[in-house]
DNA sequence: CGCATCGTTGATCAATTTCAATGCCGGTGG
DNA sequence: CCACCGGCATTGAAATTGATCAACGATGCG
């Protein structure tokens, strides 16, 4: 719904150049639409402007030299991504499903003075973001693989989740190695606790993706501990 | 250096109750001082003041219902501590060595307007801090035991080493179980780790406290597997 | 001197990673 | 149309790491 057929037919979604398609403007503002795939900036690329994404989902990741990664953040919609240092962004950022993002320049962040409110509200959203990140530290260093995949889960329920009568339902737009990478785990230990939540009736996969939590509430006694 | 007797002299140095000693005004800044164990604030308090560390250190910690503790940060001078979201703290603090902290009004970062400088500084703090974490995201998921400590060692280096004719040499105001709460581990692991590049001629101890690092290099190499 | 706290070490155990194989599905080309 | 291929998900078995449990040593303080 937000793309043209022609952005679908992009030829090098996986191209390893930031997006740079022309991007739209509706009233003053400058959307970006992403296919999944297409980066919207790299780490150490000079940060023009801090994305807010409105529709789908992106993923910031770090890369060390030996090829770890470390997921950093899902940017999802309401979510601000970019927050820059000396300059320039600290993270890869590419968008894991059809995306839209609007494009706020970094000035704004940096100038309180030309656009008041736009100021407040991306400082505001910094200072959310340490606070996140504050929550994810618990999340990687104190609890196993299951809690953390638990407390996953449960993060997507509240922010994607759509309620059916047979429970919350929606659809992971990311691949096993990006949950692995986010909680610290390997692909393998987050499929195995996929399927423990499986076997034991907590959620249910039409695909791979399409989850069904059947029970929240026995999702977030996994999620914590005792 | 920084304390007074009577400072030192302070019957309940860990009492459940944020530092209120009488700040000192020196010219227009409010410090304060603290002595080890005092905290500066506590998780849900109203977050009155951002707190610049001057001198010594303080730790930044967030601790499950299940007794499981998360050392988010430790602040070092010239850190900024406090960011508050929703209008207060989301971590407690406290010292771990005799410190010095200035005091910042809170408006001084929601606020551009009155004093202009220090609202830079400190929205510029909050951006730094982002970065910070991510960099400890990487800690925490994707090393090893030996890699994480010799990273942290590495860290403890650059901020609070000093050369000396054998290596570099520092003090560590922390507790061991601290260090294990900082990078995800036990204690015990923390501990097989110092004795693991004590023996293999990396660092040596003078006492449990004070560090002296003999190869930096070989640190590295251990931080940074392959 | 004795106690309490912290640090260290050893032995065992459990969890997760690693290695390996298989399944599944969509896309491609014969 | 169908077989093959590649990427992703899943499962199993073995190997490894770090946690846990337990004990001991060192230090500082009442």
């Amino acid at each position: 719904m937000y793309l043209t057929l022609s952005a679908y037919a992009d030829p090098t979604p996986n191209t390893c150049v930031s997006a740079k398609t022309a991007p739209d403007r509706t009233g003053h503002k400058l959307y970006r639409r992403l296919t999944p795939g297409q980066h919207l900036f790299f780490e150490g690329d000079d940060a023009e402007h801090l994305y807010e994404v409105k529709r789908g989902m992106v993923r910031l990741a770090r890369v060390l030299e030996n090829g770890r990664r470390q997921i950093v953040a899902f940017g999802l919609p309401g979510d601000i991504v970019g927050f820059p240092e000396g300059g320039c962004y600290h993270t890869d950022c590419d968008a894991i499903s059809d995306a839209v993002v609007e494009a706020h320049r970094r000035s704004a962040l940096e100038d309180g003075e030309t656009d008041h409110a736009l100021h407040q509200k991306l400082t505001g959203a910094a200072l959310q973001e340490i606070c996140a990140m504050q929550d994810h530290f618990m999340m990687l260093s104190s609890k196993s693989a299951n809690e953390k995949v638990a407390a996953f889960l449960l993060t997507m329920v509240d922010r994607i989740g759509e309620r059916t009568e047979k429970g919350v339902v929606f659809d992971l737009p990311m691949m096993r190695v990006d949950i692995a990478d986010f909680l610290g785990l390997t692909t393998e230990t987050v499929c195995r606790a996929f399927t423990r939540f499986r076997r034991d009736k907590l959620i249910s996969l039409d695909t791979p993706q399409r989850v069904l939590v059947l029970d929240p509430q026995g999702l977030r006694d996994r999620a914590e501990p005792e």
